[in-house]
DNA sequence: TTGTATGCGTTATCAC
DNA sequence: GTGATAACGCATACAA
């Protein structure tokens, strides 16, 4: 702290260095144009004084912030971990700072975040929202601020996003189990307004028809949130049917809910996946390492997130930007959790 | 966008309404004490212009940042969240952002994130580090800005702290063990710089030797890491003992360490607890949703993480500010991961 | 009740 | 090569 108690600014190191404020901007800016004397004077002033550049001026300035944002939809979900990590790394090489916020899929908490966000100038916002199609999120589009869905899409497309294809991740996942052999299967997932849970239902069904199945053999398991004690519940419910109704294999909306379920399976005694089979959504690390390793469908979670630091980057730079719908395509990755069917 | 290309100003607001800049700023800051009917025409002004706030100019203006932020050490461990939504609870209270950053073990990126962070003026910060002993740490204590370990302890004790007692941590776990029969245990962690991993051990030997066990049979199976697939090394190190050397139990220095090697146990055909008790060490959500619940040291990380805001906003904000240490107890969680012993 | 003036820390433009 | 000065957007002390 000097004088009064703020911290030192150009102005005191001009002051302890005998130059004048330009020059310790020279300094700072364009160091070639000082010469090397007055350079190493100034420096000196700063190393003693403790010196730290005020970004707050330096945005206001600028006119805007030298950072990214990325509101998190659930910091609970390692999945979005992964896709933060994407980001982190495009940002990084962008030599811009990231802001992560965590909403935990609450409407509020993300409009709130969104505000302060704005206020910040942040160069660009990442988002994977609660409600795509929330007000405050076309708002948003509308002033200006460069903005990427992030694993979601909203019906209007004045913006750019990054998904994967549920639809198709849904048929890979219901597909993989009907070469298994299995007859009847439980759909595990909800709440049905999440756009994701609706699109993996209608692939899983898309399928089923297709091999000619009969619709009721495709059981709906709705769940309150996609969380590891919904999954657990979804088991329990699952092992309540009647047996001749009970369904042979599970795809999870989600890899929590695939781990819950799991888990409730192995505490009931079945065994997975002799007589329960299951299949995530995500592959998350943790899909792996489960004790049985967990079947999932695969998105690229890190090329998500950088591919969405690409484009809002893209938005906040290029004049000549247009709005882009990156689609991914879901991938199956078949371990111990679907690995051996007994047929009977 | 107004005039040159930039978001509307209090100005433009002013000039829109016919006021002067001085009696928006009257709007936003003491709405009170101005007339409704101008009140009401500069409000409707600003709507109009989708006039916003320039936090980085309150910011210059204020001298301070309106936030707080927190350096995680590791975003794919749950653990470090649970911390992290404790800070944002208290943050919220006092009507502060926070700013989440992760450095991913790596002191490069943690010094990065720090520096922005003192440039940005946030009010305080929170971390957990990577070396609670790095320079770039008692740089910024000492720089003035408030400042607060999460679960670390360093050797210079200028700075407040909270923390979970880790030696009483590896006690407890390691006499669970020993009250289940266990006579062969294997502690499981590393690498050894980390203070949490050297106490945890500690402590574990600390009771070992209380009841007379030959120190020999407390086996320490290093890791290079605390993550899952370290854990399955380790397990595979386990299985490689010769049988009168194996241990029948392991402590593991975190839930992911313990994970993994609870999956490597499942897949090598071992039954848990049966064939090998685990205990691990966080009690992260996912310890209990394993195949098999996992045993488990719970440390309170909500309130963890309530704690270091409360100790930062009271460094920040009290003039008798004085710095604390404050220690948690942690507790046993016993789950099936260490529920049936087979006393042979 | 409203308007005017000043300064926060930084950068850039222009003289010298 | 260096110094003086203005501007970014906002908040406030003071004047009208």
């Amino acid at each position: 702290m000097t004088r009064n108690g703020r911290a030192p600014s150009v102005k005191d190191v001009a002051a302890a260095a005998g130059v004048s404020l330009g020059t310790v901007s020279n300094v700072l800016n364009r160091p070639a144009v000082v010469s090397t004397a007055t350079r190493e004077r100034v420096e000196r002033a700063m190393a003693e004084l403790g010196f730290i550049r005020n970004e707050s001026a330096r945005q206001l300035r600028a006119g805007t912030s030298r950072a990214l944002a990325y509101v998190m939809l659930d910091g609970g979900n390692p999945f979005f971990h992964d896709v933060a990590e994407g980001i982190e790394t495009a940002a990084e090489d962008a030599d811009l700072s990231l802001f992560v916020c965590n909403s935990n899929g609450r409407g509020d908490r993300e409009a709130k975040h969104l505000d302060r966000l704005v206020q910040q100038r942040v160069q660009g916002i990442l988002i994977t929202p609660a409600d795509p199609d929330a007000p405050h999120l076309a708002e948003i589009a509308q002033r200006g601020t460069p903005f990427v869905m992030v694993d979601r899409l909203s019906r209007a497309g004045d913006h750019c996003s990054v998904s994967v294809d549920d639809v198709l991740g849904g048929r890979i996942a219901v597909e993989h189990l009907i070469d298994r052999g299995h007859q009847r299967v439980a759909f595990v997932g909800g709440p049905s307004h999440i756009g994701q849970v609706r699109e993996r239902l209608q692939g899983a069904r898309e399928v089923w028809a297709e091999f000619g199945l009969p619709a009721d053999d495709l059981i709906n398991l709705p769940t309150e949130a996609m969380t590891v004690t919904e999954g657990r519940s979804a088991g329990e419910r699952l092992a309540g049917l009647p047996s001749r109704r009970r369904p042979t294999a599970a795809f999870c909306a989600n890899d929590l809910l695939a781990l819950g379920l799991l888990q409730h399976a192995v505490t009931a005694g079945l065994r997975v996946p002799d007589d329960l089979a299951i299949v995530g959504f995500d592959d998350i690390d943790f899909a792996a390492a489960a004790a049985v390793p967990l079947t999932s469908v695969r998105q690229p979670r890190q090329e998500l997130g950088r591919t969405a630091a690409r484009l809002v980057l893209d938005e906040a730079t290029n004049p000549d930007h247009v709005h882009e719908q990156a689609t991914f395509v879901p991938a199956l990755v078949a371990r111990a959790s679907t690995g051996l069917v007994r047929r009977s």
